[in-house]
DNA sequence: CATGTCCCCATAGACGATCGACCGGAGCAA
DNA sequence: TTGCTCCGGTCGATCGTCTATGGGGACATG
């Protein structure tokens, strides 16, 4: 039986990396909602799925921080569409929050596969 | 200024992940809270953090759902114990959860280190 | 126009996992 | 006795996500 590699991850897993994944977005420059949500399916390769009741919630926090700022714009399709953009503290969040993505991500690949260290 | 890589990271970010951990380490063998605990925070190298509120619960949920099988026992200290063994669903389920964490890891990954491909 | 469809933002209620702070008991040593 | 350590357990709060639902504006169709 082949091991059926295709299935999707939702938020099951990734809780608290919704930000980072956001911010992530953003770095080429301002976008949308949309935008947002389809870069990251797109280049996880449609592994990763960003729900709307995720993604709007994800904004305002983020928002709220301080992490991205936000203006009204219109869309390519021609639609009022709320941009973000990151702010300088957005960045600086950035690179906090990656590495410690980064030793999450070394520390639980220890415990699972214990190093002969 | 150094980096500061000493901090360790608690649930913030292992929402989910808990479950992982805890049946890995109990792949060696039956063991009790405490120990699984240390394990886990031993083999991170300190990284990881094991709060008492979070792992019962958990040692509760994954015992209903059968990946685990409890007895009471005494530990090294002789004190009594409750130790959790992996059973076979466990086993199963901790091959798919560990194959789902490599994929999500990969996913992120890509996301914030955009591929050249 | 009227209708439908797509695009885009937004919120509400429920849920599940974690956290910090507790509590109880039993072994052991001073 | 007192106090410390080991061990299990629970409670309330918090936080991020999910499903579901809503509305409004642009555009095409007939």
């Amino acid at each position: 039986m082949p091991p059926r590699d295709g299935h999707p991850l939702s938020g099951e897993m990734l809780q608290g990396t919704l930000d980072l994944l956001i911010l992530q977005t953003l770095v080429p420059g301002p976008a949308h909602g949309h935008t947002i949500a389809y870069n990251i399916e797109h280049r996880s390769k449609d592994v990763l799925q960003v729900e709307h009741g995720s993604l709007y919630p994800a904004l305002h926090r983020l928002e709220n921080r301080g992490w991205i700022a936000s203006f009204w714009g219109t869309s390519e399709n021609n639609r009022k569409a709320r941009y973000y953009r990151l702010t300088t503290a957005g960045r600086q969040q950035l690179a906090d929050h990656t590495s410690r993505w980064d030793r999450l991500v070394e520390a639980v690949n220890r415990v699972l596969r214990p190093a002969e260290d």
